[in-house]
DNA sequence: ACTAATTTTCAAAAAGTTTTGAAAATTCAA
DNA sequence: TTGAATTTTCAAAACTTTTTGAAAATTAGT
């Protein structure tokens, strides 16, 4: 397969894969496109090879750079900014999570701890299935939070290191 | 906080988490109510207490059992169906992860394997970076693939089930 | 076999999300 | 400063997804 062809069909792919994760595709594309291209590119070049506008460009690029996955190159003499993605996939990975963690997981973790002491008879079948769901998700969330606040730190990590080459 | 309210608050919030990663509202919704109640509930049950209609309970009950998440159950002398959802948050974990291991993780390394065998000079830079980039995110994926295999058979695995308890 | 209860389907409507593009704001070099 | 290049904003348009609801299909009791 021809590179310009692997290329689209790379681009295409990330995107509808985004898609699945609540991802916008345009976004997932610009990332997608930022991590094979060898060099940093500017609005425009994102715009051309893309067929999107300027302004989707532009807020996109402002939500990957939010969620640290792309950065503004300045490239002395020239005028416009470039931009360039972390092209280290388990960086992106640790990234992504530690994002998601505090932006999702955190709050949700929070509300369960208000939810688990609702009034009530815990002899109450009823508030027996709720406070044992709730805190059942807790506990998991609990655990999840700990396992990945680990996975993130990974790099720092001798042991997990070695733990997860035993997946491999 | 009163029982009907602290459910409707989680159903709320199980919906908004839900739409963060790509599954509809109401789906996970259903999927929320399903999970905090005692008894199994009707079609009727579900519209009238999530206020939303026929057709869309029973499309997104249609999905959720194909998920594996959610179950008929008949009950004798019953004309209604009545539905159930598995409550062990565990359970409910590794059936998603099985899910979407399937349905978009072994797809997407399938693709990778494909676009990693691009024609061209592994000198040059753009098809450098392309290669080293999908293997990269190829590696990466088999990994994992493995780590969450391992994981949905954790009930099985006494190893991995002591480790995880390491991680609490 | 009939029929009433129940479930399923699906075209159209509504709601939600993304994209556009032109105007406003900003930046930078002269 | 000025003004051309560039970036940012945001209301409106386009597109996508979800939801509705009524009609069709199915089911089960008599």
């Amino acid at each position: 397969m021809k590179l310009s062809e692997a290329k689209k069909q790379f681009i295409s792919s990330w995107g509808a894969f985004g898609t699945h994760w609540g991802i916008n595709k345009t976004m997932a594309q610009i990332h997608a496109l930022l991590m094979i291209s060898a060099e940093p590119i500017t609005q425009d070049d994102l715009m051309y090879q893309l067929s999107i506008s300027r302004g989707n460009v532009n807020m996109n690029i402002r939500d990957l750079i939010n969620w640290g996955l792309v950065d503004r190159v300045i490239i002395p003499g020239e005028r416009k900014e470039y931009f360039t993605a972390e092209k280290d996939i388990w960086k992106v990975a640790t990234q992504i999570i530690k994002e998601r963690k505090k932006r999702e997981l955190e709050p949700m973790l929070k509300l369960l701890d208000q939810l688990e002491d609702v009034d009530g008879d815990k002899k109450d079948k009823n508030v027996k299935q709720f406070v044992d769901t709730v805190s059942g998700i807790k506990k998991f969330g609990q655990q999840a939070d700990k396992m990945l606040q680990v996975m993130v730190k990974a790099d720092e990590n001798w042991f997990v290191g070695s733990l997860l080459k035993f997946f491999k």
